[in-house]
DNA sequence: TCTAAAGTATACTAGATGGGTAAACAATAG
DNA sequence: CTATTGTTTACCCATCTAGTATACTTTAGA
């Protein structure tokens, strides 16, 4: 039920670019200090918030990472999913063939947890990465 | 991010109880059966749900299992604390010492993770075994 | 009282996931 | 050209997952 350690490095790796000047490039050997994040491992994260689109790097001398859309476009939602893969609350509301009890469509604790997924989803979704720019 | 296939069987063995006439003892191999639950497994769950004061046992011939409250006193969220322990979005809302920046009182993401948190826990409370008794 | 039928406790296992590290590579500013 | 930056792939060990196996305890009833 919890998130692991790439993404909450991650949502420290954003909240750290939001809270630079705009456009600005920052290097990852920053980001792990500041952040205290294993430059490895941190390195390896990154990618994957590339893909999602929420951060652009730049290679070679001067590279870095810059957001590549306002922090208020950026939702916890948009990180934690970059990182983890879809947000499921049972792996029978990603795909119906997991229940070994194939009553998935009209289970009612299948409906209920994807009332409370539902519902999980977008209080991840409510809150960006503007709300905590000075 | 997801709840495992302990709690899933846990959530399907008592809302199975639910349905069973008020008092009424059933036996692990026939929620196994119903349940589609592999027997020796189930029986090494149903301990947590007793720990947590949500069905009683008895042991010998004519044994089994029993709610030990009413369907409308048991949420969702009673039954995943049982099986996995307090839910928790992160693991430094548990202990702050999880944290390798030691920021946590004061760090925003913290506490944005703390108030989804709190509104997830709700939603799993506030569904009970009382809603899928017809 | 003996026994079969129930649940309990503990230990074990194969495979997947978590949290990294290492090494070779690719792009780019100067 | 070269030093500097990120990318990709492969590897590693510890822990968790989803069970199985074995031995034990309790209890109804013949
Ligand atoms: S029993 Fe219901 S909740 Fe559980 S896996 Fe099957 S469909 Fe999903
Ligand atoms: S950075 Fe914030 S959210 Fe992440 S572990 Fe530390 S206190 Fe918790």
């Amino acid at each position: 039920m919890t998130i692991n350690q790439a993404t909450d490095y991650a949502l420290r790796a954003v909240l750290y670019l939001a809270r630079q000047p705009q456009g600005e490039v920052t290097e990852a050997q920053v980001i792990s200090e500041q952040e205290v994040i294993p430059i490895r491992f941190l390195l390896k994260i990154m990618p994957s918030l590339i893909k999602a689109g929420i951060v652009k790097s730049f290679r070679g001398v001067g590279g870095g990472y810059v957001l590549a859309k306002a922090p208020g476009e950026i939702s916890f939602l948009d990180v934690v999913e970059a990182v983890e893969g879809p947000v499921a609350l049972n792996r029978c509301l990603i795909d119906y063939a997991f229940c070994s009890k194939k009553g998935a469509p009209n289970c009612q604790i299948h409906q209920a947890l994807a009332d409370v997924q539902a519902k999980l989803k977008a209080e991840l979704q409510g809150h960006n990465f503007a709300e905590f720019i000075n």
